[in-house]
DNA sequence: ATAATATATGAATATTCATTCAAATGTTCA
DNA sequence: TGAACATTTGAATGAATATTCATATATTAT
């Protein structure tokens, strides 16, 4: 057979619908844009982190706030906090030995609606 | 100190604001419902799966299509559609041994919108 | 029936990552 | 200054998982 990609070396079967695919594949982002994609779903991919985020959806609480509310030790409680501050998900705020956490933005509760409605329907 | 949940025990600090954590906690969706959450967000947290969705969101196609498309072997591609069909975002249709994927419903795109405005926000 | 092809599947491997534990940092207060 | 406390951080451990490889299943055509 013949192919358009010439590059492609690890797939090992045969394309079928060729046309399509080469359409398909001008439309698609950069690899970059799907990469961080992924990065961020990846951040909302653990309970321990949805429930810190949807806490602090509620309220603006500190480190042992959200530790004592989901019952977990403050230094896991702190690991996730910067994983959620490295994705731009939670800002902080500090007050003498005290750090209060909150949402950055509003996407937050916009990508839990959309990921609820989706479970509500299976 | 006195606390109101009295059940707690893996917390290893004291709570600061007990009242705001209370109230957040009377607010907060069933720990199931939260579970569920992260797991169809963790689907979403593969760049093989996001690719995977993003194209089949441009047009249905069978497993060496995508494959093809993102020069990977089809049984990495086929492994991967296993755990989107188990999440319910897509679906296949058999045609002689060829078997077509195809999107399940519309919250994959919204999903993916959401995603990246916060991407793009940053 | 046999060959060829499309897909699925199970085991193995390698990597990623959440939590724990111990220790460090920084702040308040006596 | 030193004790107490809130938080951070780094290393270690164990669990989860993406891909590969080999093989199995199913369908079509000869």
């Amino acid at each position: 057979m013949t192919r358009k990609y010439e590059e492609i070396e690890r797939c090992d079967c045969d394309v079928i619908h060729e046309d399509v695919v080469y359409e398909v594949k001008k439309k698609m982002p950069r690899e970059e844009t799907l990469y961080d994609l992924a990065e961020l779903f990846k951040v909302f991919g653990d309970s321990t982190r949805i429930k810190i985020l949807w806490a602090l959806e509620e309220a603006e609480m500190c480190v042992c706030d959200i530790a004592f509310l989901l019952n977990m030790t403050q230094s896991a409680i702190s690991h996730q906090l910067r994983v959620l501050k490295q994705a731009k998900l939670v800002r902080s705020r500090k007050e003498g030995k005290i750090v209060y956490y909150s949402l950055s933005d509003d996407h937050v509760r916009q990508i839990f609606d959309q990921g609820l409605s989706h479970i509500n329907e299976g």
